[in-house]
DNA sequence: TTTTAGTAGGGTGTTTATACGGTATTAAAT
DNA sequence: ATTTAATACCGTATAAACACCCTACTAAAA
């Protein structure tokens, strides 16, 4: 195989010993190449620069300062022809969705081995997409599910955030400037678009669904 | 470096990525033996028959079917001069003092580079332990804040769950083949224990606890 | 043997939460 | 120009949650 043949990747992830490990074992196939690894989606930035540019990155999601999905959008515009392959640890709906819709081929778990990671690579160069169960399932199901999207107002995601507390909804009532009858009707709202009938609901549902964080 | 003069060493992790690449990148230090890896404990422990022992299991916390507490555990028992460095991506105290307590001697995150790793083996070997300042800080605080340590009972437990739910303390009382009285002394007694005041204050504790789990 | 902790139960309150009935204003969408 | 959605508010209920008083049994600990 040709140096010009071999495909230029590079890699994105804030854990040293895994982003260190993969370099190592991609670098063992004479098929790749690995032209740089970043911790993070900026510290990318600044490589892109200086580094002669991958075809293809490997994208962690959860990474400090800007994340993969901040990182895999941001190479859509500014670098339309290099693709992106998730790379993550959780087969997590949300996670797989938003990747797919920041603009990444494929996504693909930490858990597989080097050489599924490799023909994954290879799928993305050569049909520009890596659809495996796991994208293929969450896309189907996200589509199907989605027609009743509920959409809560800023104002009723802000109760139901302050709801995650030991505040009686009088309280959250002062906290929001609202009088205590305006928080009934936040209450009751959200009681009727989640189907819901206690407080203990409201917080099961904000923490679940990631709109109180713990 | 002799062949007897290397640290044999053995990973035990889930992600099959990461495990083929902390083996890569420890078999090229002169000073380590990869003699084994595993993709949980309890393989762990089949491969632990069939190959040379390592001196020290690189270990994982969350892995399916045997996790890095009872591999460490078990090792403790079955294979006590085996030393085990846990290798975990957070560092939360709970888990770090879990794994301390299981009889890991040291705390690396996978975080590291591939050297500080390999200083950490080698602390390990040569002074039984690995200290950095992740354990040392997270032992300290768990040491000075433990006195009152909050024992609840298997009946309050039980109740605990039952409260993350939208069952009105009644349906619980009932759930449990108690009076409603009885369910009021158990929610009682997880206040004063808990410091709390609410059925929301004691759904977000279990929750943050684990003792409930999404 | 007395004490302590866990379990289970009771009586009597007040406070909070939930349910359902409304009205009014504003801004955006049709 | 009218409708819709989001905001904010009020009254009147009942149901649930919370507070504080108490007894009693059992098993283990001091």
């Amino acid at each position: 195989m040709t140096e010009a043949e071999r495909i230029k990747i590079a890699i994105v992830d804030d854990h040293t010993l895994f982003r260190s490990g993969v370099t190592a074992l991609m670098s063992e196939f004479d098929e790749l190449k690995v032209v740089f690894e970043a911790s993070n989606g900026q510290q990318m930035q600044q490589l892109l620069l200086k580094s002669e540019l991958p075809q293809v990155v490997l994208m962690d999601i959860n990474m400090p300062v800007m994340d993969g999905y901040e990182a895999t959008a941001w190479l859509k515009i500014h670098h339309p022809k290099i693709m992106v392959l998730a790379l993550s640890m959780y087969e997590d709906d949300k996670a797989v969705i938003k990747m797919i819709k920041s603009g990444a081929c494929g996504y693909v778990l930490k858990q597989s081995k080097p050489r599924e990671l490799l023909e994954a690579i290879q799928s993305v160069v050569q049909k520009g997409v890596f659809i495996n169960e796991i994208v293929s399932g969450k896309l189907i199901r996200s589509i199907s599910s989605n027609p009743d999207e509920l959409k809560l107002s800023a104002r009723e995601l802000e109760f139901l955030k302050l709801c995650c507390s030991e505040m009686s909804y009088k309280e959250i009532a002062d906290q929001m400037f609202v009088s205590p009858r305006t928080v009934d009707n936040y209450r009751e709202s959200l009681f009727q678009k989640l189907n819901l009938k206690t407080r203990s609901g409201l917080v099961l549902y904000a923490i679940k669904n990631e709109i109180f964080k713990l």
